[in-house]
DNA sequence: CGAATCCTTGAATTATCTCAATGCCCGTGG
DNA sequence: CCACGGGCATTGAGATAATTCAAGGATTCG
C-alpha cells in the first residue's frame, strides 16, 4: 500500500513553489492562491514506488512538484506502453473521474502537490483561471501525445531514441530557463526498460540504438545515465522531425 | 484552394442540430446559445479536400457537423500518421492558436459548424459553460489519444485491425444511441490506406490482416466497406483489451 | 565477496514492409 | 453497349527491422 511507505512532507509557501508559474495555479491571482493554499498537502514518494494503480479510487488531483513519474498502460499479458512522462508542474489526475484509468509510477523521489477532488472541483467551478490554465495544459498534453503518436506509430527506433532525447532535452531546457546551447547535457531520468516503455520497443533494441548513435558520434556517454550531445542540430536530424520545435534559433 | 471549391450551406438552428447535445454547446443554456448562434456559420467540404493544410494560418475553430474528418501528421519523406479522428459533435482547432497543427482532411463530405476564433475565444472567457465543455471534450480526447499509443506502440497488426473496428463500432453507436447487439454491422468510412495511417501499418498489411479476420470467421464483409461483426466478443478478444470498454452488459 | 539490478552484445527468429503483379468496381467516352 | 482507365483492394515472394532468447559485463549495496 503506497500510502503506509509514503513520507509525508511539511507545508510549504505557494510564492516560494518552483513550479508556481507552470502549474495549474499559474494563472491564480492572490485571492485564489490562498484559497488553493487552504487545500494544498504535499505527498512524496521514493524512487520506483507506484502513487496509484489503474482502477483504484482516486480522490485527489495533483501536480508534480520535483521529480519524474510515469503513466502506464498494462495489457493483460503484461506488454506495457507509457502514455504520459510527468515532469515538475504537470498536473495529474482528471477532475469529474474517481477511478484512475493509467498507473502512476514515482521513477525518480517525487514530491506531488495534491488537492482532495472534491474541493478542487468547487474551485474549478469557482475560480476560472484554475480551470482556464487547466484547459491550456490539457490541450499542450493532447499536442504532446500526437507527436508521440508519430512516433510510435512512423518512426524506426534508432529516430525514436533521437526523438526521446530531444524530448527530453527541450523538457528540461525549457524548465531550467537557460537556452539550449548547442553542446548540451542531458539527465536521463529512465532505465533502459522505461525508455522502451516510452517508445514502443524491447529494451534491447533502444540499447543496441544508443550503442549505435554513440558509435555514430551523435551522442557521447558520461556514465549509464548521462548524455551528452555535441550537436543538437544533428540530434534533430536523427530524430527525423521536419521542424526543431523552436529549439534553435 | 479548399475556400474556393466549398459549398456554403444555408442557416440552421441551434435547437434542431444534430450534435447540440454533444459538441462544445452541450451544455450551453438558452441565451448562451442565442449568442453563438449569431458567430456561427457553416461551411462544407466534399470527400477528400482538404480543409486547413499544417501550418496554415486558422483564424476559426469548428464543430463537425456531419461526416467524417481526419488529422494527420506528415514526416519529411512522406510517412503518415493520422493523429485524430473527427467524428460528429468532434471540436476542431485550438483556441489561442493562430496556426494549424496538422492537416484536417475530408474523408467523407463533411459539414462544419464554424466560430471565428477571435470571438469565440472572447465568448469562452464570458460563458464557462463552452470552456467547462471544451475541457471535458478535450481530456476525453486525451484518453482516446492514450488509448491509441498503446494500439500504436505495444499491439500485433491484427490487434490493431480488430481494435480500430471495435472502436469504429462503439462510437458508431453511442452516437445512433442504439445498444450494440451481438450481432451488427459496420459502415467503414476510410479506405485500407487510411486505415494504414491510422493503425501505423502498410496498406498491404492492413488488406492481409482484414483476409485473415475474415478467413478466421471474427467478420464477414459486404462489399470493401461494409463489415459484418457476427460476435462482438469475439472481435474484442482479438483487439487484446482488457476490458470490454463498456460495450456488452 | 555475492546478490541484485541494470546494461550490452550476439545469433536466430519473425512480423511487417517493400516491390510487383493482378483483380475488382465504376464511371466515362467512343 | 462495350472498352478503357483510374482508384482501390488483394495476394505473393523476398527483404529487413525489430524481437526473442541467451550469455556475460558493469555497478551498487549489504
Amino acid at each position: 500500500m503506497a500510502a503506509l511507505q509514503e513520507k509525508q512532507v511539511q507545508h510549504q509557501e505557494c510564492g516560494d513553489c518552483p513550479i508556481r508559474h507552470r502549474a495549474v495555479c499559474a494563472r491564480c491571482d492572490t485571492d485564489e492562491l490562498v484559497a488553493l493554499e487552504q487545500l494544498k498537502y504535499y505527498r512524496s514518494f521514493q524512487a520506483g514506488q507506484t502513487v496509484i494503480w489503474s482502477g483504484d479510487r482516486m480522490d485527489f488531483v495533483a501536480s508534480v512538484v520535483s521529480g519524474i513519474a510515469t503513466l502506464t498502460q498494462t495489457m493483460e499479458d503484461g506488454r506495457r506502453q507509457m502514455v504520459g512522462l510527468l515532469l515538475p508542474s504537470d498536473f495529474v489526475g482528471r477532475p469529474g473521474r474517481m477511478i484512475a484509468s493509467y498507473d502512476v509510477t514515482a521513477t525518480t523521489d517525487l514530491v506531488m502537490c495534491c488537492f482532495r477532488r472534491k474541493p478542487f472541483e468547487d474551485m474549478m467551478v469557482k475560480t476560472p483561471h484554475v480551470a482556464q490554465r487547466l484547459l491550456e495544459m490539457t490541450l499542450d498534453e493532447l499536442d504532446a501525445a500526437r507527436e508521440w503518436m508519430l512516433l510510435l506509430g512512423r518512426k524506426t527506433a534508432r529516430e525514436k531514441i533521437a526523438s526521446l532525447l530531444a524530448i527530453i532535452a527541450r523538457r528540461d531546457a525549457s524548465l531550467h530557463l537557460r537556452q539550449p546551447s548547442s553542446q548540451l547535457t542531458v539527465d536521463l531520468p529512465l532505465t533502459r526498460e522505461e525508455m522502451a516503455d516510452y517508445l514502443g520497443l524491447t529494451l534491447e533494441t533502444v540499447s543496441r540504438q544508443i550503442s549505435a548513435l554513440k558509435r555514430d558520434g551523435v551522442i557521447r556517454l558520461e556514465g549509464k545515465r548521462q548524455i551528452v550531445i555535441p550537436d543538437l542540430r544533428r540530434l534533430l536530424e536523427e530524430a527525423g522531425d521536419d521542424s526543431d520545435g523552436g529549439m534553435l534559433a
